[in-house]
DNA sequence: CCATAAGGTGAGTCTGATTCCGTTTACGTG
DNA sequence: CACGTAAACGGAATCAGACTCACCTTATGG
């Protein structure tokens, strides 16, 4: 079913200009643009739209698995740059500012963390690595606790990714950003 | 237009069985029951259901805040039964429990916290506030850091409620509620 | 060039919310 | 206890928006 032969020149032509026109629609905030409007604003007809993606969700999920890998990538960088603990927070401040760019990739982000939906499974799997990959480094050098998981942490910022459009909200992000960061940090005092 | 005459006597029947009907649908966790069916399994007609709810979220929104309201009494008696802290850890670990009781207070909670809907702005205002009067007692005995507002922590919480339905969810809802508690804690380390 | 399979089209279907207006009913009045 | 009337109700009709399908168009490889 993967793959089978390379996709007709127009085919391809057209499933980009689907996922751009998409990926304008959403990321710009609109979320929910109709299918219509991304067809037309493609230069397509829906049912093109339809051969190229199962449904709406899918297609929104493409567009927002891309975000996430470029988002993905960052860790590995940070963690050859700074001390595991710092890493973890420029990471997680980083978060807050993509979702700052627009509402778009708040959205996203939104969908990730904050919902079971299957769609977002790939997306949700890489984040949950990321993360992974912070802490242990983190509990590795002893400056983080070490009952955390990747999986929970990215649960944890459902919240934050849900502000978009608040007055204030950036400052808010970032506020409850470093009250996670300061609940992680090794040694905090326990709740009993 | 608020409260002109009391409802006729079958109108005050029909908005009851609405409303009890729903709570019974959205409770038990099929939060996407069609309004037909509430219609008919509060034995009237759409047209009925339009009549006392503008629209079917509006309907969604009249059963959470009963919910909501319940849980806002909490903090009052926690406070007056314990320390400030420990009436804020004992108050989230609350929430939790809600959420547990089925999917659909769960959800519930989630749309207060994790959205800007204007449809739960009444609840999400309720909330943050019974979260800043903890809050203030907590700063107040000097046990609780006091640069967290009542509807950040509120918005920090979004993500514990998005968790029903995963495997082992509510240990990691419990999780990340210690983890914020413990960002909460007067002395905490900050974050640099 | 042609055959043909891949790709595109868009009117039509389906599902579910919302509206609208003719009918029924509660209830204050004489 | 009728009766008049505003308040409620019912439910078929309308609307909205995702999705399908039978038929047409066009790359492409031989």
């Amino acid at each position: 079913m993967p793959s089978s032969r390379p996709l007709r020149a127009d085919a391809r032509r057209n499933r980009e200009a689907l996922l751009s026109a998409a990926r304008q629609a959403f990321l710009g905030g609109d979320t929910d643009t109709h299918v219509e409007d991304i067809a037309r604003s493609a230069g397509v007809a829906v049912g093109t739209l339809y051969r190229h993606f199962e449904t709406r969700e899918a297609l929104v999920e493409e567009v927002y698995r891309k975000e996430v890998d470029d988002l993905c990538t960052a860790p590995d960088d940070l963690l050859n740059r700074h001390a595991p603990d710092e890493a973890l927070r420029r990471f997680l401040l980083l978060l807050v500012d993509h979702a700052a760019v627009g509402r778009g990739m708040s959205v996203a982000l939104e969908s990730i963390m904050a919902t079971d939906s299957p769609v977002f499974d790939d997306a949700r799997t890489r984040m949950g690595d990321a993360l992974t990959r912070l802490l242990d480094a983190g509990s590795a050098a002893g400056t983080v606790r070490d009952d955390v998981s990747g999986p929970t942490l990215l649960r944890a910022l459902g919240g934050v990714c849900a502000l978009r459009a608040t007055e204030g909200w950036l400052d808010e992000a970032r506020q409850i950003t470093t009250l996670i960061l300061d609940g992680l940090r090794h040694g905090a005092p326990r709740a009993g």
